[in-house]
RNA sequence: GCGCCCGUAGCUCAGUCAGGAUAGAGCGUUGGCCUCCGGAGCCAAAGGUCACAGGUUCGAGUCCUGUUGGGCGCGCCA
């Protein structure tokens, strides 16, 4: 609608410049407006035009007009208002159009060309794989599939892949806290550190290997920590412990070991991501890369023992480090190599989605990918705000070492996913998220979650009411009244909002479009009975509900909520 | 100290990218609405120096500069 509008003014400034009325075109943007008096669209084009053409923008808008096409059967009136703005009055049949449209289109209303077919790959979560997902990861993962379920209706072609660092000291932290619990559960007795992964799904793994293995790979607590640096620098103490659970298990049962606390927890972690509602086109594991050091050679040098890349000619602030003085690679290597990985799969857009603590890390993977001659602009990093748990007042403290958090399951369990979803994508993902467990979880008025569900509910229970269904040729010009009109405003402008939110990545445009929408319909519903015995008049509104039924449910899809019949 | 993000109603937040007409919503508060298709609903009221100060222009919550308050990042950690 918005286009089309826009197109009637193209036209008729192109007309205007062909009489040297302007020196020049631009491109014109067209507003909704919104206030109901200044008619349904507002063009300023009189208003920027006006000094290149040397003329009081309403007298110039008066030009405009004139080549306004005023036979359009979209359009009622134009109108000069305030300082020049052209105000577009439409007819009701311009609005009634839009029921056909969406009971036409169904699912596929909304969509829109704007992605052409471009392949775009989203990464996002990608927690380590060390334990399991906590609330702070949820917002990453509803963040991430409203995003491509967006970018898939704007006709992208989208990837969505989740990588694992599955390889680095990490993990091997992770393999040791396993073994030791494993010694313990042998009837070892020993301090487990402080600083080894604490949560008791290391227990639940050490439990499982014991059972199956017996007591195979125990050692006598005192080899174990014989001779290890001591625990008042717990980092190289456990560097220590690391080494020592290398030795005494040798490779192949390290590995078991390793491979099985790597298996179970990202096990868990897809089985949580799946019951949450989000899947992935690929999960991509560290271990599989190469590392890609010798490209950059010639932008790399020595110092300290190190191998640094100046990542200084490339915009970042410091050069950074590829290769430890140990010898061990930095995870930034790790990330060139990765994200050479995926340029090189020839995407046309990358988009990372990563936890606002990780904004200073752009600049350095943005430089490595100049360095190799990629074209950095294709990566767009998206940065997601932590989010905040409340249960009411009373702020929850989250300590991931510890093993003192609330996890994604706990979360889904408590409140549900459709209003976890919800609440974690209602705010702007760079803005910091109040998560208030309280308000999640009541079903209330309180929750807009279910304001939307209902009014999808309220729909479904008046078509239960009726026998047949046919209200497919209905005059919908008899929907005159005000709430109606609303509507029809409303509904016709989800395809905008689609284009908008997919552009700017911002999926809670929706939310607070669907809460929009839902309003509407309340109102609607609460001034007019449905089910009258005027048939005419009962079929148009049984065509409108029917419309605004469909663009709930599209909009409710595409944020991963679902639309119930009964609540 | 440097860099990034944020500051809008009592609370939680839209609106800032693309400047536009009288700055919006939910919750909370106050007062109304069920003989009626689902009251998990509707209607109405009160509530604002858009953090502050300058600047840009026909016009600034929106753009620019400075100040201030808060968050995050500035490792051969991941």
């Amino acid at each position: 609608m918005k286009q089309y509008i826009s197109n009637l003014f193209t036209q008729a400034l192109t007309e205007l410049k062909n009489q040297d009325i302007i020196p020049e075109t631009i491109s014109v943007s067209i507003e909704r407006t919104r206030d109901k008096s200044h008619g349904d669209f507002a063009c300023n084009a009189a208003l920027i035009l006006a000094k290149t053409a040397a003329m009081p923008p309403r007298k110039l808008a008066e030009k405009i007009i004139q080549y306004l096409d005023h036979n359009d059967p979209a359009i009622k009136k134009f109108e000069i208002a305030g300082p020049g703005f052209i105000n577009v009055f439409l007819t009701p049949q311009a609005y009634s159009n839009i029921i056909k449209n969406i009971l036409e289109n169904k699912d596929k209303y909304g969509q829109s060309n704007i992605g052409a077919g471009q392949s775009v790959m989203i990464e996002f979560v990608s927690a380590n794989p060390t334990g399991p997902l906590h609330v702070g990861h949820g917002r990453g993962a509803a963040y991430g599939a409203a995003l491509a379920n967006l970018l898939t209706a704007v006709s992208y072609k989208v990837h969505k892949e989740y990588y694992i660092n599955d390889a680095g000291r990490q993990m091997d932290i992770l393999a040791t806290s396993v073994w030791l619990r494993y010694l313990e559960l042998a009837g070892e007795s020993l301090n487990f550190p402080a600083n080894a992964y604490q949560g008791d799904y290391i227990w639940d793994i050490a439990a499982s290997l014991h059972r199956e293995q017996g007591d195979i790979w125990r050692h006598n607590t005192n080899v174990v920590f014989d001779n290890l640096p001591d625990v008042a620098d717990k980092e190289l103490h456990i560097d220590g412990l690391i080494q020592r659970c290398q030795q005494l298990l040798g490779d192949s049962a390290y590995k078991i070991i390793f491979q099985r606390a790597l298996d179970v927890i990202t096990e868990n972690i897809r089985l949580d991501l799946e019951q949450f509602g989000v899947v992935y086109d690929q999960w991509f594991s560290e271990s599989t890369l190469t590392n890609c050091i010798d490209r950059l050679a010639e932008h790399t040098y020595k110092k300290d023992g190190a191998l640094w890349f100046k990542s200084t000619s490339f915009g970042d602030e410091k050069d950074r480090v590829l290769v430890r003085d140990n010898g061990q690679f930095t995870y930034f290597a790790s990330d060139i190599a990765y994200h050479l990985n995926k340029f090189e799969r020839n995407f046309d857009k990358i988009i990372n989605i990563w936890g606002a603590d990780h904004h200073g890390y752009v600049a350095r993977v943005k430089a490595a990918m100049t360095a190799l001659g990629m074209d950095a602009e294709r990566l767009k990093v998206l940065l997601v705000q932590f989010a905040t748990l409340y249960r009411g007042t009373e702020r929850l403290q989250m300590s991931t070492r510890s093993g003192e958090f609330v996890t994604l399951r706990e979360l889904r369990q408590e409140v549900g996913t459709d209003a976890a979803r919800f609440f974690y994508i209602q705010r702007k993902s760079e803005q910091h998220l109040n998560f208030d467990l309280e308000l999640a979880k009541s079903q209330s008025n309180e929750n807009p979650i279910y304001y939307i569900q209902y009014a999808h509910a309220r729909i479904s229970s008046v078509f239960r009411k009726l026998d047949n269904i046919n209200h497919e040729k209905a005059n919908l010009e008899l929907l005159k009244n005000k709430h109606e009109q609303a509507l029809f405003v409303t509904l016709s402008r989800y395809p905008e909002i689609i284009e908008n939110a997919a552009a700017a990545y911002e999926p809670h445009q929706l939310a607070y479009y669907l809460r929009d929408l839902a309003q509407d319909f309340h109102t609607f519903y609460d001034a007019h009975k449905i089910l009258i015995d005027d048939q005419d008049l009962c079929n148009a509104r049984l065509s409108l509900i029917a419309a605004i039924q469909q663009v709930l449910r599209n909009g409710l899809t595409i944020i991963g909520v679902t639309a119930p019949e009964v609540m």
